[in-house]
RNA sequence: GGAGAGGUGCGAGAGUGGCCGAAUCGGACUCACUGCUAAUGAGUUGACUUGGGAGACCGGGUCCGGGGGUUCAAAUCCCCCCCUCUCCGCCA
């Protein structure tokens, strides 16, 4: 959530900034209002309680002096603004309620530098690396899908049986393919960030505080017996692990990486651009991300789309790097870059990754603050980003991968850990 | 899953209805002493919120695992939940 304080302090300035994400400007107007509400209903519960509490007090010490008469009548005195009390603390209890719920429809404040735009048309490619038309004419592609089943390491089939759609299952080296992936991403991180094998079972509570679990947002899925909740991300958990803490400044930045499986419901994308590996309810990912304070949120995003690059480049994948506009930014991103690898399958480019500085934003709702040398509690900045996700790069291996036979050779970095310089069909 | 014990500030730990935002010890910070370090002495040291002030700072309110309740008054009494530890059971 946004600092409230701007909504009071700067509410023109922040108006402007959240228009540009489309945001309503009535929206705005209306959470300062509330906001304003409820700083004039704190004063009054505040003096409402003070004079309870100095009349609780005198009670004590009339009974103290044994003056009992003047003490029972204090006492029911103070009965009754005690109902007058908790009459304005209900109507404070309901103001605070329509301000969270008009908040929580805030998102974040885009960075001031952000081009304008109001969709995914709008966004910026700032570089491309690895990519050449010429080296995909003249001759034929194909979708990683068809591949993968032709070579008996991808079985749709099977995994519809057991799951449904947008499920997948590898055999043989298309699964060691999966899990070569993951180690060689770990590894080439290892320096940088601490690996974290986290529960990928989370409480709601912790879920709802990253921002994963609102309204709008119904990505996860449920256990139906218990308040838990499946991570969509790794991040989630992550992100969650020091919520409610004070880091010293010294810890800072703290940087993490897991390897996890993520489940996302994925309400409403069935369709075209789900088949194979593009899309799926059940998926695997090495997510990277940062604490880190506040000055440090630009150079951390940096060397973190950086880090993220780094397994594309060492898998020799054409990819660029998308700058997200206004518009088109993340609900809690105050940035965003996108990776996105060319895949000659389908003649197009895949979001691998996506990285965002999230500013203060997730860790205000989830109060992850530190502590300046010199005293003096902040909030910390939050960043995150895949380190590699699985399914589609997998299936950019697989189709950049295919010669003339049918058969896929691996990029070399990748064959000691897959064991096999070349997939090829099972005799 | 069953039985018991417990969750208090940065850490340890006292407090069982008003004099408690909270003893004491430790840590950290500041100053003094000192060539430096150490030692010693003095002092400071929770978060959030609201008001005043340019600011240093000053006043009010809330918070003793979380949420409800009893009471004029709750860290303290009652109820529910969460967590930790010990023992038993089960188990990769």
């Amino acid at each position: 959530m946004i600092d409230t304080r701007l909504l009071l302090d700067d509410f023109e300035e922040t108006t402007r900034k959240l228009a540009r994400k489309g945001v309503d400007p009535a929206l705005v107007e209306q959470a300062r209002d509330l906001a304003e509400a409820r700083r004039v209903q704190v004063r009054a519960v505040d003096a409402a309680r003070q004079e309870m509490n100095a009349g609780a007090s005198r009670v004590g010490e009339l009974m103290r002096e044994s003056r009992r008469d003047e003490a029972e009548a204090l006492r029911s005195e103070l009965s009754l603004l005690r109902a007058r009390l908790e009459a304005l603390e209900q109507e404070l209890r309901s103001v605070e309620e329509s301000l969270d719920d008009v908040t929580s429809r805030l998102p974040n404040l885009p960075a001031d530098d952000v081009p304008d735009g109001r969709s995914e048309a709008d966004n910026v490619v700032l570089r491309t690396l690895g990519y050449d038309p010429a080296d995909y004419a003249g001759r034929r592609w194909e979708p990683h899908w068809d591949i993968a089943e032709r070579l008996g390491i991808l079985d749709a089939q099977r995994a519809a049986k057991l799951s449904g759609t947008m499920f997948a299952l590898l055999k043989g080296d298309g699964a060691r393919l999966l899990r070569g992936l993951t180690a060689f991403a770990l590894d080439m991180h290892r320096d940088s960030y601490e690996e974290i094998v986290p529960p990928h079972v989370v409480r709601g509570e912790v879920i709802a505080k990253t921002g994963h679990l609102t309204k709008f947002d119904t990505q996860a899925y449920r256990l139906r017996d218990d308040d838990l909740w499946l991570i969509p991300t790794g991040e989630v958990a992550l992100m969650g692990m020091h919520q409610g803490e004070i880091l010293a400044e010294a810890q800072l930045p703290v940087r993490y990486m897991a390897y996890t499986t993520c489940w996302r419901r994925e309400a409403g994308a069935a369709g075209k651009e789900t088949r194979g590996m593009q899309r799926l309810h059940e998926f695997h990912k090495v997510e990277l991300v940062k604490l880190c304070k506040p000055e440090d949120g630009e150079t951390e995003f940096q060397s973190l789309v950086a880090d993220a690059a780094k397994p594309l480049e060492a898998l020799g994948l054409p990819y660029r790097v998308v700058e997200l506009c206004a518009g088109d930014l993340t609900f809690s991103a105050a940035r965003v870059y996108d990776l996105e690898v060319y895949s000659p399958g389908v003649d197009r480019w895949l979001e691998v990754s996506s990285i965002s500085l999230v500013t203060d934003f997730q860790s205000r709702r989830g109060q992850i603050r530190f502590r300046r040398q010199g005293g003096g509690v902040e909030l910390v900045h939050a960043l995150n980003g895949s380190g590699l996700a699985t399914p589609r790069v997998w299936a950019a291996i697989v189709e950049h991968g295919l010669r003339s036979d049918g058969t896929v050779v691996l990029p070399p970095a990748l064959v000691p850990y897959v064991g096999v310089e070349t997939l090829r069909a099972r005799s």
